[in-house]
DNA sequence: CTGTTAGCGCTTTCAG
DNA sequence: CTGAAAGCGCTAACAG
């Protein structure tokens, strides 16, 4: 069944099938809805994708992330999907899995027309983005959220990471911590190396001593970072404050802490960067830093769709960012 | 750019570039090699919806989903989107956010043909699935999971629930609970009807008397739920054993049980079905039932690819289970 | 092993 | 307001 189709059935031309399904105005009222009321009896929809050749707009978008069982991905994927959703696009995911190679051959795979735009969030071993500068030169807009490279005119939407770390390692301070203890990922990505920043500087500010053993680079495998961890924490001078820039490793201290017996909160204070809503009202005692998911998939997306449709489009270069947030528990449960 | 022109450029004909890129074996290894290479050179990919145009696959696939904040979708998408990878096939995700009519929307504007077949869990309202079945009808095969309808012929790839909700109240029987709520949404689905189906048959097996007023049916709004965890939970007579079908409901009752400073799990035992992998270990006290999620995705997948290359196909209504698994925390870390 | 030709299903002028 | 015809970029059948 196709439009030709439907066009003998009903006795018209096929021009005027197509005409009613795209709401021309080269038609009269009375022919759509006679054609569109047939068309669902019949249960016809035309084809997508012999449109898509013919107009050159596949009114699909892909999403290149690298994981998605983390909950900020996750979350932005449903921003994502809502603006999409309401401009009637559709959403192909690409998952990474922090593979430059595979984030690569995606790239690649995507000039084959399949798409109008991509959103993009690194991975960790991404250090050069040529491939992504081929697919804008074939016309097909990139916005990079969170994970993006420092020196590479894109648009961006990230968070503001340095002043995160700040206040996350402020906030230990002022919960009275000494010494506190950095947790990371080696990346070539800017988020970390930011946060980090942000510690340093709020050290400095507050006359701590920085001290480089208690920055500790894990490596994203778990033995190993457990391993890592437990060094840290078997210190004879423990540490009395963690910054974790990265949720999966606060994790890992509590688990550390539990199995060397050592009290959260009495002996160590921990603060992450997490979306793990949950995590702060199943342990009172974990302190997030949260970033606004959820909004910075709609920002990206928005962005994204602005350019497609040439509203109001973002320059080459335009970089926004967003704010994170401290969320404690309430003073009440922390007892 | 096209495969016109390249021809033109490499005067060969479009027909010997379009076999070099689909490994053809009616071309010499020396022809595809000269092609790929000029084609890499000059960053040339064939129209993936012009070759759908004419060969009438699209190597896609959607994923329709009630949600995705929630970890048990996210990890069923991955187990998904690495069968997908492998078998080099692009995908699609929808987010009907519980919304029956949006599922409708969804599966109808799949008949446009942008998709070789459809994985689906389904939205809590949906009662009847004729929508799906028309896509069916179209040639587009439709493998459901996790949230299916129990009177229907078709394809599906569930947990055991029933068996799940008799352990996981088995469980709090074994840890001596004496009085066991149990929590659940109403839904039009099987799912929680079969672990209630588990609970009773395991009051029942253990001579517990079973109590109306203990089945709480909750609404899935925030702040009704809680009040109607809150009345529960004030009750003179307290549970001491809480069985969620739900991960939200089973943190809604930490919430309470925080706000009404009530011990866990001295006080009340709490299991729920959930996900949540780091659930248990930031709070020993929460034991979970878990589904394989990461395979119930795999396993999905694979079944549809099966019947989209045709090789070891399902049968019209195969039904497929796995199986949960209880989690606790080792008992170290209950002290 | 390579080339020619027709057509996948739609949209877009342009004529009427 | 409606229709005829050309063509989006590719592939499959067939001829050479």
């Amino acid at each position: 069944m196709n439009i030709k189709d439907l066009a003998k059935i009903l006795n018209v031309s096929p021009s005027t099938i197509s005409k009613a399904f795209r709401n021309s105005y080269d038609i009269s009222a009375e022919t759509r809805e006679r054609i569109l009321a047939k068309a669902k009896e019949l249960n016809f929809q035309p084809n997508a994708f012999a449109s898509s050749l013919r107009t050159q707009k596949t009114k699909t978008i892909a999403v290149v992330l690298p994981e998605i069982a983390n909950n900020f991905f996750t979350l932005v994927i449903n921003g994502i999907e809502a603006v999409a959703q309401k401009q009637g696009y559709h959403v192909l995911i690409y998952i990474t899995h922090e593979d430059a190679q595979k984030e690569k051959d995606f790239i690649t795979s995507l000039q084959s027309g399949r798409v109008d735009g991509v959103l993009i969030s690194l991975s960790q071993g991404t250090t050069d983005s040529s491939h992504l500068l081929e697919l804008q030169e074939k016309g097909i807009p990139v916005v990079y959220f969170d994970r993006v490279l420092e020196n590479i005119d894109a648009i961006k939407v990230t968070t503001n990471d340095f002043e995160s770390g700040y206040a996350a390692t402020e906030h230990l301070i002022q919960q009275g911590c000494k010494k506190i203890a950095h947790l990371l990922f080696h990346e070539h990505l800017s988020i970390s190396e930011k946060r980090k920043m942000g510690y340093l500087q709020a050290l400095s500010d507050y006359d701590y001593v920085m001290n480089p053993d208690l920055i500790i680079t894990c490596t994203g495998n778990h033995n190993m970072d457990y391993k890592i961890i437990k060094e840290l924490l078997s210190a004879t001078a423990l540490p009395d404050g963690i910054f974790s820039s990265i949720e999966k490793l606060a994790i890992l201290s509590y688990e550390v802490c539990n199995d060397l017996d050592i009290n959260i909160p009495e002996k160590i204070k921990i603060i992450t960067f997490s979306n793990l809503e949950t995590a702060s009202l199943l342990n009172p005692s974990l302190t997030t830093m949260t970033q606004p998911a959820y909004e910075i998939g709609e920002k990206a997306a928005t962005i994204l769709f602005n350019l497609l449709t040439k509203k109001n489009p973002a320059s080459k270069n335009d970089s926004f960012i967003l704010k994170s947030s401290l969320i404690k528990r309430n003073s009440t449960s922390i007892n």
